[in-house]
DNA sequence: CTAGAATGCTTGCGATGTCAACTATATTAG
DNA sequence: CTAATATAGTTGACATCGCAAGCATTCTAG
């Protein structure tokens, strides 16, 4: 049998090493964010997520479903999630008049306060971590590479088959 | 209060625009590779990305915990995952004559064909999600950046503070 | 108005992964 | 040799998150 597939394919080896690098990345970069946001502020880097879109919606609220969508988070995840953030306070539901379907998640005023904390700190280590390792062009030129990628389903190229 | 830290701070905006394309980018991603590999080969992507590493490996063989540091899983995280390796008949354990605390983990025959065959459909997968987005330069300048981010602990930065 | 489909949201369950604690072996200091 | 410490690995308790299923409300056809 062949057991060479995995070089002799075209360009296998290099794909893989600029993706592992990306998982690795990914994996070593949330952890350390996440363990210093934890903890100075009692924050997973999911909730300062939620937090921060929050912040910056119009009027300080957003559509559970949205935020869903923004974060890439499933709609039962970000239930979950948000249950965490109403407990602590930052954040509370509010009834939409013309849809009753919808329950909106509005950052109160202790959670308005306590993303702004958290950013403080937060900023500085994705600054450190992040950030500094990059001149700013390569930084633009790597936002502008990531923002090429796929962020929801196409959905059609890997349903129907079974090869 | 200050309604405005999140945007005077130098640079913060930009920043975490990169970023969380970063984010953003690897939540779809896995997303994406994790259904197809699931569906198509029963794998999860730490499971092949195990698989991947033992299969480079000399005698395709690792010590498990030098799998957990390569592929930044906790060792505990190794253990389980090996478990489900291990009853799939892909990986076994093999004791080391040197050591009696280090148990190898070792590529079956099984399990280098299992992985040949999901590489061959992952790659594709990779390739249409991931490097075809991007030039051959850009493709090895991306790699290039990721590679720059930390990897594992600098663990000094962030233990004593506590502003 | 009514039936059926679509949408927003929540809940039960399972999968995955971490941390702390523990066992067993190896290494080092005295 | 013995005690203290470090290392490899496993296990139990727990957190997070996705999927499937379910409920309520809204929209669309007839």
């Amino acid at each position: 049998m062949s057991s060479q597939v995995l070089s002799t394919q075209a360009s296998s080896r290099a794909d893989q090493a600029a993706w592992l690098r990306f998982l690795r990345a990914h994996s070593a970069l949330t952890r350390q964010l996440s363990a210093r946001l934890e903890s100075r502020h009692g924050l997973t880097l999911s909730d300062y997520d939620v937090l921060i879109q929050l912040y910056h919606a119009p009027e300080r609220r957003m559509r559970r479903i949205d935020i869903a969508r923004l974060v890439l988070l499933s709609p039962s995840g970000i239930t979950r999630l948000l249950d965490g953030l109403e407990r602590a306070g930052w954040v509370e539901k509010v009834r939409c008049d013309s849809d009753a379907r919808v329950v909106y998640a509005a950052l109160t005023a202790a959670g308005t306060q306590k993303c702004e904390e958290a950013s403080e700190t937060h900023l500085g280590d994705l600054e450190e971590l992040f950030s500094s390792r990059f001149t700013p062009d390569e930084h633009e030129a790597l936002a502008e590479m990531l923002g090429r990628l796929p962020l929801a389903e196409t959905s059609e190229a890997c349903k129907g088959e079974d090869a």
